[in-house]
DNA sequence: CATAAATCAATCATTTTTGTTCAAATAAAT
DNA sequence: ATTTATTTGAACAAAAATGATTGATTTATG
């Protein structure tokens, strides 16, 4: 195992859990408690991570903090499924919308090494996108804080200068009769805007968005594939009558 | 084997996986240890990959790890003196432009607690200027890999929308004929854009681009103050009669 | 507050990797 | 065919990284 790939384990841990022990990061790299505290060391210098007794916590800005839901490994290798099926459609020369957030995020992670042009309006996303050599485009626009996605008019100006030949949407709630809904209007605009100017649209979102509905409405459930998992959702069978609905195995 | 085969299909596996140990690269090609370590160290040359130890990683990661640049970076002081002083010209409600950069990174810290709105075209800049607090808005376009910056047409469309008060540029070449100067032609126009666009235009930059020269022009040395450090530069005296030159104390 | 448990920094022996040298193998030139 | 470069693989000492151990330090618990 590489120094490197180690140090990247350790961060890649961090940012999903927020922080982890010796133990773990021991665990999850196979190398030696010995090896992970120099590691740890070595990252602090470069203000990677902030260690702590008994292990590390990462140095969170506002919108890479990971919410308690998120923390959970359950949720996590769900989301890295839907990721990993929705990154399995895309084709070669494929020129495809990704949304911001952190689901689409893990589809950005799956990418690598793959022959397309991904458009963005999700500042975190640029990152991984970047890492796994993918030729990026970011719209423009005014940055909302808490998420760090391009919002407004110019953002919604700059996305409409594109087509795609697929898009990957993130969403808050996904109900039988009230559609795709998610809390500022703002990004809503942005995602039906995205869904509209693309061939094809898939809505990746894990189990618990399903039934649920949040403030504005982005699209109609026909307007989009939807993959998920946790095919025992007692909605899903009223959604599946609607859309086509891929359930991914964990 | 040739030489050049063996070389693509070094670069191609570190494509795919980000890095690589010697030994997998030996196993990959069918060439020896020896004969891999010395493809390394003529790759590392060409500046195709970084070498660590163990094998080698892509050369990507330079701008994901800013930190490890400007804490090796003898010029960090000079810089954050620098950006100070800049920092000090915005004035509340000021509209600014802060271009892609290190240095304009460093002055987007100093602007913590100041009413300004804020563009810039860097994608690092902007995760400094939200963890400040300050309205933001980001240029679109397509993402140059290597330094995160915003470059091409619809860059240049998405800024020629926004008016400046002030503009900070960052630069390789300062030149007494030449002028401004850098590296990269499109980022060139994207500077001298921006200036244009700016009732007033500051380039930020060490004493280390003085005298320099890059590739592309940028601008006339009178269309910009400079900011910098060490008057004991010989060329200076020739520049700054040409336009004015604000050198800050360290 | 005192004790026990866990974690840490420092050290050392071991393993792995590296740079270098040298001879064999291969290619190019006469 | 013979000589001359160039490349390759192997050998080996020096350097770096690793894992285990120890005593000191910190944290948790009664």
């Amino acid at each position: 195992m590489l120094t490197a790939e180690r140090h990247f384990i350790i961060l890649q841990v961090l940012k999903e859990q927020g922080n982890a022990t010796v133990h773990e990061l021991s665990e999850a790299t196979g190398a030696s408690i010995s090896t992970i505290r120099r590691d740890l060391v070595q990252l602090e210098e470069l203000d990677k991570l902030k260690r702590v007794h008994g292990g590390a916590t990462q140095y969170r800005t506002k919108w890479t903090e990971p919410s308690l839901n998120e923390k959970s490994s359950q949720n996590l290798t769900e989301k890295t499924s839907i990721a990993t099926y929705a990154a399995s459609l895309i084709e070669d020369g494929d020129c495809i919308f990704l949304d911001a957030g952190t689901t689409t995020q893990k589809v950005a992670e799956q990418l690598r090494g793959k022959n397309l042009i991904a458009v963005t309006n999700g500042y975190q996303v640029v990152e991984t996108l970047l890492a796994n050599g993918i030729t990026t485009y970011l719209i423009g626009g005014k940055l909302k804080p808490n998420t760090g996605a391009m919002i407004g008019g110019k953002a919604l100006e700059g996305i409409s200068t594109y087509r795609f030949d697929k898009s990957f949407i993130g969403i808050n709630g996904i109900h039988e009769s009230f559609g795709y809904t998610t809390a500022d209007p703002e990004e809503a605009i942005m995602k039906k805007t995205a869904i509209d100017l693309s061939k094809e649209s898939y809505i990746v979102a894990d189990h618990s968005k399903i039934g649920e509905t949040a403030f504005s409405k982005v699209a109609e459930l026909h307007e989009c594939t939807i993959i998920t998992s946790h095919f025992t959702e007692p909605n899903l069978d009223k959604i599946s009558e609607q859309t086509t609905v891929e359930v991914v195995k964990l």
